[in-house]
DNA sequence: TGCGTGATATTCT
DNA sequence: GAATATCACGCAG
């Protein structure tokens, strides 16, 4: 799902009906109970990942470092907390009301690329946790399947920031994916 | 390179 | 209940 995820469009309808949207270029996936590094490890069933064990589809977002959202789309069957994080868009409609939103001057470059400031340029807070993506007039995904990365465009790595989940090869593990060249992608790594 | 920032999980009484 | 540790990061410098 996380490769599959690459080339959709994360879409955002405000209140005004005008489009805030963006190609997926960066995701990271999350393996559930096994994955030390997933929230949901050795089975952790808590009000805040509780999104996470719903049907694939939902969306789960949480709040981190006092201050920022990441936003993932849960992929299991439902009971199987499984996720894929959103790292990275690339801008394609309402860049102006985006930057507004990310409430800095910044780039193109600058307003999608990183987990945290997707959220903030989309709008995306604890309020469209566990919203279903399937169905939400507000918060969907669109999927043009003549428009699909190739696969020999997907760079495979490490994911981010998780180098406490070493033990087990966790941190390592080449689960993060992102469109090789794509300038868009978030800065570190 | 070093913070800020506050919710959550975890561990204690 | 309360204390403490930790964190899927971004920004100013």
């Amino acid at each position: 799902m996380a490769r599959a995820l690459l080339g959709a469009r994360l879409v955002r309808v405000r209140n005004d009906a005008s489009r805030l949207s963006g190609i997926i270029v960066e995701t990271e996936a999350y393996l559930g109970v096994k994955d030390r590094a997933c929230h949901s490890f050795g089975g952790r069933r808590t009000p805040r990942v509780e999104a996470m064990y719903g049907k694939p589809g939902l969306a789960y977002v949480f709040f981190t470092y006092g201050m920022h959202h990441c936003f993932n789309v849960v992929c299991g069957r439902e009971g199987e907390p499984v996720a894929v994080l959103v790292r990275a868009l690339e801008p394609v409609e309402g860049l102006d009301a985006m930057r507004r939103l990310r409430g800095r001057k910044c780039g193109d470059r600058e307003l999608c690329s990183g987990p945290a400031r997707l959220c903030m340029a989309l709008g995306i807070t604890l309020r469209d946790n566990g919203v279903d993506l399937v169905s939400d007039p507000n918060l969907f995904i669109e999927h043009d399947s003549t428009r699909t990365v190739p696969a020999d465009c997907v760079v495979a790595g490490p994911r981010i920031g998780v180098q406490y989940a070493a033990q087990g090869g966790w941190s390592e593990a080449p689960l993060r994916f992102y469109v090789g060249g794509n300038p868009h992608v978030s800065a570190r790594g």
